[in-house]
DNA sequence: CAGTGGTCTAGACCACACG
DNA sequence: GTGTGGTCTAGACCACTGA
């Protein structure tokens, strides 16, 4: 199908690429599920099928540490609520499990697509200066939390990566459906020996290539096909 | 369904849950495979399905580069052909398009289970000292290319992430079936100026977490779980 | 061999985008 | 309203595991 197809655009709908092979429906969408997975096709609902664009890469690991915030950051801040975080979160944190803790959403956007929703952890002991008049909620006072993370002087920070599913919320911000694939890269900030912020940033996994550059400063745009079987 | 079962161990089957849920199987089905997407569950053919161990973490990225092959290596070399790479390889090594490399698969294995499949490009540029008569084929010949890499001095390394599905035989070697959800770990090797190697790794996306550490030695246990929406 | 998950079919209806 | 992809059904058969 990839070679038939891949120079014009629009694939032919589901129905009728289904006759053309002779397969039932459900067993075509199965095999365009696949290629979507791999992000060669792009689906939307009421539009249509499109070949894809190559995945575009995006820097989640840099060789210098850097808070969340910083001035090079291209996360855009939405929000900001003091609440419980869930329990996980709060063993990664070393907080207490009924410790409240600032909760801050951002988003970010490449290309002018949404790319990535996260939500940062941040224990009230890692932003001390913070006074409760600053801003009762909103992207102000997301702000003014991450501008107080800045005072910590960051000793390090390690991530992981792991494929999980869109929940409601992410999907409708990733404009994404409901357990659209994702990737969840967990990053926690160490600063005076303990963690001082959790973040949680989900991807969409059809668009994205994380990466984790290396060498400082050399960009390479890479395909992301891999060799046939 | 989780809270319901997590206790125990082993499912009912697919049949028995999708009656006691009053649904068709098939929309059962759908349900399980994003549990198992989520590494929730795990399914295998002829056995049935089982509540998920939590995800391992394995380590993909280090503070300090490393040839692969050094002395702490966790992968084990099973192959080495010379073969004209496919033209994306080719393309990130900066080789011609018909230039074959030493080709050398390795396979890494945690706790018994196989968890990554990797092919490691290594142009002959880069192992001038090789000589033919090392070895001809097999493990042998796998490390006398990665003994002869040690020679270089290495200089960074970039790597990227991203979601793919199993080939047939990546799918064996990972004990998955072709098309199971992998994640693909993009690895270039930079000495001497240029990309000396490339890796593709393929991690099994249902029960590994890949890690990129940052801090050096704290290991921390975290469950994959996230806030619910 | 019986029981499991994996694949496939033919059809129905739903949710959404767009003219 | 029409056409698209998304969901669901009821049933059949296949491939594999393990007693």
């Amino acid at each position: 199908m990839e070679s038939e197809f891949s120079v014009g655009e629009i694939l032919p709908n589901e129905r009728d690429l289904a006759a053309r092979f002779g397969v039932a429906r459900a067993t075509l969408r199965q095999a365009l599920e696949q290629l979507e997975l791999e992000g060669r096709l792009q689906r939307r609902r009421g539009v249509g099928t499109t070949v894809a664009p190559p995945r575009v890469g995006v820097a989640v690991g840099t060789e210098q540490h850097a808070w969340p915030g910083s001035a090079d950051d291209v996360w855009q801040p939405a929000d900001c609520t003091l609440a419980v975080p869930p329990a996980t979160v709060a063993q990664a944190l070393e907080s207490g499990r009924d410790d409240a803790v600032h909760t801050v959403r951002r988003s970010r956007v490449t290309h002018g697509q949404p790319v990535a929703a996260e939500l940062l952890y941040v224990p009230r002991e890692s932003v001390p200066g913070l006074t409760a008049i600053d801003a009762p909620s909103g992207p102000a006072r997301a702000r003014a939390v991450l501008r107080e993370l800045q005072h910590l002087e960051l000793e390090g920070q390690e991530s992981a990566v792991e494929l999980g599913s869109a929940r409601a919320g992410e999907a409708k911000e990733l404009d994404r459906l409901p357990g659209a694939p994702v990737l969840v890269v967990t990053t926690r900030y160490i600063a005076e020996g303990r963690a001082a912020a959790l973040s949680v940033a989900t991807y969409r996994a059809d668009t994205c290539r994380l990466t984790f550059g290396d060498t400082g400063g050399v960009v390479v745009h890479q395909d992301p096909e891999r060799r046939a079987s």
